[in-house]
RNA sequence: GGGCGAUUAGCUCAGAGGAAGAGCGCCAUCCUCACACGAUGGAGGUCGGAGGUUCAAGUCCUCCAUCGCCCACCA
């Protein structure tokens, strides 16, 4: 017997957030390998909060998570964070634009100080969202892609690759940001279909004979034209092949890539790519700013001008024009050549262009020395192809598996460096004197300290050259991920794996480097490592060429691509390149839930990753979702100003609301299109359930756990409910399996409303609030109410573990005030099982009945515009159905509002009559009733019912359908026939008994 | 230029060979002792179009239309 009042979520939701993190109950240390499930975080990226394709990855994730828990799986889902290179950049960027400065008078190392300053206010608002989302993460396992555990995993595996020799440098054309100054892989390049136009220019031949013109949409870059090229097979400029021509406009010497000088005159070409059928036939060839022309260039040996600088504004082998950006040059080049005669025409043409997908700048191709991975090797892309075609890797929806596999199939070599700060610096010492390039790690030391001191100095924490005090500093700050932990702790927990009793108190540290400098080291072969500087007190960290032994080397400036880090994600979490039991116990994780716009960028580069370093696939099953659109189908833009933030949601419907609405919109493969009506609805829904929650335990009495004993035997509908209650868990149970959320929910939501509520509830009432009308009923009263309660009890205890991992809150604070709850917390229960024991057809189909009885009584009293307040006096004839009457008689009574329920042998005259199968029944007639409106609508069902009989009757006399038609086809079809016979006579009846009414009303 | 997905009630979507479904919205009656974030009842669809397979087609096949997405170096 107790209130709980009213559904508040805020009340209930801040309470358990918290409490769950503080209690640490999803954080699992030892984890038993055939027992575990574990799952990785898409890390967010740290560029701001998270939005509700953010809120719909985590909240299936967490389903799954909170699923498997309770099945009794030892789960780990790892969270984390994305140092989200160019992106971050991009935002700090972007807030010292707003300040007045810029990234580039500030220098590398004081942008990146504002970098760090930024990251953990982001973190620290994501971490918030992602709390209050209520997802069962284990934060104690947290990582970040840029922690210092992690930096060192991203040097092992790109010394790997190095050295197996699937990294290579070298001078490409790569597509280029001018606005972030940076090469981009083909990934990271967005093509837009744009009206542009298409110019023909004129160029003429050497000799004087003529011309030919070219088509091009980029007139700017003729000045680094360096051919004009047709196809071999051309006809038309077969005998031209031998001429020279003059480039228009250029009147001065460029400057090639090499440092060589070339002129306007320009070799006429035949390559197999050009195509005839396009513009004239004829192409200019620009080597140095388009890829194709690039890989023309090489083909035949031609000069490659740049007329670029990194900016995009011509260089000065533009000549005149050098200083203007590419789209003045453009204009100012066109009327020119206008003017010289020289532009044939131009044409409006629609056609794609290339942008940056960070900052849409368009791309300029660019030559330029970028680092590689070369993911077209058999090695990496054989592997990751085999273990998706083969199933071991298995994408749910199944299309997308064709999609990966297309992708893979076409791969090409993916530019991994980037010219921003923001990042990992790739681990690479050019050699000044001999010209090496040397990949370090810290397997090059041997010592701890020496390991220790060296991934400081690659991660720019500290310098070469370093105070011992500096360094006690740097280790015993706190560290980024885990304040809690030092640096010096997280490279114990996170990097190293083992526990090494080091000092890093100034003096050992002194101590430490006056043993590395010790005379005797010196006689040694052995170089010792730190050198001491006198008058500074430092000490420098001396790195050597692996070559030439030269000490005059020189790091790599660009960072790696940010989804290199990201591809080792799901082993780097783990403690990879150390052998941790995590990474035992953990690895392959069992799902990936992500959406479809990263499966480039991130699935398949794990997948490569993982088989390649790991040797094992990284994960079983991809759960690919769909996309989170605003209710117009759009993508939701801060721009277009149509973002719904989760957290708005969260503070007016409540996580459990915004869970439960994107998990029952989630379907396979669709957009999902959201309004905020939708969060509504399903607010509605756990107010619902909390009302039920409330009505029982209202009605509960306190001693019931001590008075189940003496219970009387469960009725009818008790077995009834508890048959649903087991189809319930066995929908969900397949449902969830198969990744079906939005079945999931759909099953759970009608079995609470429509069943549970609706009916269960209130056929409870009878036994709850029954009262003795004759002496020596006590007792029967109280022990069938006993049993009313107890049911009760049960289903809903079990409603609420069913419906945890979509709403945990809510059905956490519930659970907690049931008399059942004896744990800390609902979602360390045993998920309900399907229990064949307590399906009880028979019942099942009795209740099933009982319902159509009282909804057709109902529906008659509306039909006859009967108040619901009232209380009516209704006669009935029943045959098979007249046991199921007189059992449920108080049901009917008290759900249908009657006074009385009286079986009659023959129909009355003055009555208005309704049925339900073998069940009719009677409401006498009174005055004031409107029958006209119950008489269109009975004879509309009457033409519905007719021509259903028409079909059904085409189909039996069909003698093919009776041949070939499964038995219990026919006999299905037969049974529908009787039933429409009965219901046209039945119909028939009432209207021509409504028709009389209608006439004796009138007559009266 | 390839590929994928969508098209079912006013709106958002289920249904994937055997009598057209849900939620929201709408209409009517009710503030009935868990819930007006509610109860009860009701209206509303030739399942984008055309062919075909089948005894039987929203459901399988072919073509077409419209919308959306992804991939692609045609200047």
């Amino acid at each position: 017997m107790k209130d709980i009042g009213e559904y508040n979520h805020k009340k209930v939701e801040i309470k358990h957030s918290k409490e769950w993190v503080e209690k640490g109950l999803y954080s699992i240390e030892k984890v038993k390998r055939e027992n575990k499930f574990s799952v990785v975080i898409p890390p967010p990226n740290v560029t701001g909060s998270l939005h509700m394709g953010h809120a719909l990855n985590v909240t299936l994730q967490d389903i799954v998570c909170r699923w498997q828990r309770m099945m009794g799986k030892d789960v780990v889902w790892v969270p984390g964070f994305d140092h989200a290179g160019i992106a971050t950049q991009y935002v700090v960027d972007r807030q010292l634009q707003n300040m007045g400065k810029s990234r580039l008078e500030l220098g590398r190392e004081e942008f990146l100080k504002k970098v760090w300053e930024w990251v953990p206010v982001s973190r620290s608002s994501i971490k918030e969202q992602l709390e209050k989302i209520g997802v069962s993460v284990d934060w104690k396992r947290e990582r970040f892609t840029l922690d210092e555990g992690f930096s060192r995993a991203v040097r092992y595996a790109f010394r790997k690759l190095y050295e197996d020799g699937l990294i290579y440098r070298g001078e490409y054309i790569v597509n280029w940001c001018p606005y972030d100054l940076t090469a981009l892989s083909d990934l990271e390049v967005e093509h837009e279909e744009e009206e542009g136009k298409l110019y023909y220019i004129k160029y003429p031949f050497e000799d004087g004979s003529g011309y030919i013109t070219v088509a091009t949409t980029r007139p700017e870059t003729m000045l680094g034209d360096t051919a004009v090229a047709v196809n071999p097979k051309d006809e038309r400029y077969k005998g031209l092949l031998s001429k020279r021509l003059i480039l228009p406009l250029v009147n001065w010497g460029r400057k090639t890539l090499k440092g060589q000088y070339v002129g306007n005159i320009i070799p006429l070409i035949a390559d197999e790519s050009v195509l005839s059928e396009f513009g004239t036939g004829a192409v200019k060839v620009t080597p140095a700013h388009d890829p194709n022309d690039f890989e023309m260039g090489k083909r035949h040996n031609l000069p490659f001008v740049e007329v670029m600088d990194e900016f995009a504004r011509m260089n000065e082998n533009a000549g005149p024009y050098s200083g203007l950006s590419r789209y003045e040059a453009r204009k100012s080049i066109v009327e020119n050549l206008e003017k010289l005669g020289l532009l044939e025409k131009v044409e409006g043409y629609r056609h794609a262009v290339g942008k940056c997908y960070r900052c849409k700048t368009v791309i300029e191709p660019r030559v330029s020395t970028q680092w590689f991975a070369k993911v077209s090797d058999e090695r990496i892309k054989g592997e990751a192809i085999r273990v998706v075609s083969e199933g071991k890797v298995r994408f749910i929806p199944e299309g997308w598996k064709k999609v990966y596999l297309q992708w893979m199939e076409n791969l090409k070599d993916w530019c991994i460096s980037r010219q921003i700060w923001w990042g990992h610096r790739i681990p690479v010492w050019y050699c000044k004197d001999c010209g090496n390039e040397n990949v370090f790690t810290d397997d090059d030391f041997e010592r701890p300290y020496d390991k220790l001191i060296f991934n400081l100095i690659a991660d720019g924490r500290i310098g070469y050259e370093f105070l011992p005090e500096e360094l006690e500093k740097v280790l015993k700050e706190p560290s980024f991920v885990h304040p809690e932990l030092s640096v010096l702790d997280l490279y114990k927990k996170f990097a190293f794996d083992k526990y090494h009793s080091m000092q890093v108190d100034a003096n050992s540290l002194r101590l430490f480097f006056a043993q590395d400098m010790n005379p005797m080291a010196i006689i040694t072969e052995k170089k010792n490592i730190y050198r001491y500087n006198r008058e500074s007190k430092s000490y420098k960290f001396v790195l050597r060429c692996k070559k030439c032994g030269s000490e005059n080397l020189q790091q790599e400036k660009d960072v790696l691509d940010t989804w290199f880090s990201s591809s080792l994600w799901p082993f780097a979490v783990f403690g990879w390149p150390e052998r941790t039991k995590s990474l035992e116990s953990l690895y392959p994780t069992d799902i990936l839930i992500t959406g479809f716009d990263i499966i480039f960028f991130w699935v398949a580069r794990m997948v490569m990753m993982g088989t390649y370093f790991m040797k094992d696939i990284p994960f079983g099953d991809v759960y690919v979702h769909a996309l989170v659109r605003d209710e117009k189908g759009q993508k939701m833009s801060k721009t277009k100003g149509n973002v719904i933030d989760p957290l708005d949601i969260i503070e007016k419907y409540g996580a459990d609301a915004l869970r439960f609405t994107l998990s029952i919109l989630t379907q396979q493969g669709r957009d999902i299109k959201l309004s905020e009506k939708r969060f509504e609805g399903y607010k509605h829904f756990a107010n619902k359930l909390w009302n039920a929650g409330r009505f029982i335990l209202l009605n509960l009495d306190g001693d019931l756990l001590q008075s189940l004993p003496y219970g009387a035997p469960p009725k009818t509908e008790d077995l009834w409910i508890l048959t649903k209650l087991n189809k319930t868990v066995y929908r969900v149970k397949e449902a969830l399996s198969n990744y079906e959320f939005s079945d999931a929910c759909r099953a759970i939501y009608e079995f609470v409303w429509s069943e549970f509520c609706d009916w269960y509830l209130e056929m409870s009432k009878l036994r709850l609030y029954a009262k003795p009308r004759e002496e020596g009923e006590e007792t029967r009263i109280k022990q069938e109410r006993i049993t009313a309660q107890a049911t009760l009890l049960s289903v809903f205890d079990r409603i609420l573990k069913l419906l945890h991992p979509f709403m945990p809150y809510i059905t956490e604070e519930l659970w907690k005030t049931l008399p059942t709850s004896y744990t800390e917390s609902i979602s360390i229960q045993e998920y309900p099982k399907h229990n064949p024991q307590e399906v009880y057809p028979e019942h099942e189909e009795k209740v099933e009945r009982l319902k159509g009885i009282i909804s057709a009584i109902r529906s008659l009293r509306s039909d006859l515009r009967i108040e619901p307040s009232k209380r009516i006096k209704l006669y009935y004839r029943a045959d098979e159905s007249e046991k199921l009457v007189e059992e449920f008689r108080d049901h009917i009574l008290s759900l249908s509002r009657l006074e009385e329920l009286t079986r009659v042998e023959e129909r009355q005259a003055s009555a208005i009559s309704g049925y339900f199968r073998d069940f009719e029944f009677f409401i006498p007639l009174e005055e004031g009733i409107k029958v006209d409106e119950l008489l269109t609508s009975y004879r509309k069902r009457y033409e519905e019912v007719l021509r259903s009989l028409e079909n059904i009757d085409k189909k039996l006399s069909n003698e093919n359908f009776l041949k070939r038609a499964p038995e219990e086809e026919v006999e299905k079809a037969k049974a529908i026939k009787e039933e429409l016979t009965h219901e046209r006579d039945k119909t028939a009846m009432l209207i021509k008994s409504l028709e009389s009414v209608k006439t004796s009303a009138v007559n009266s």
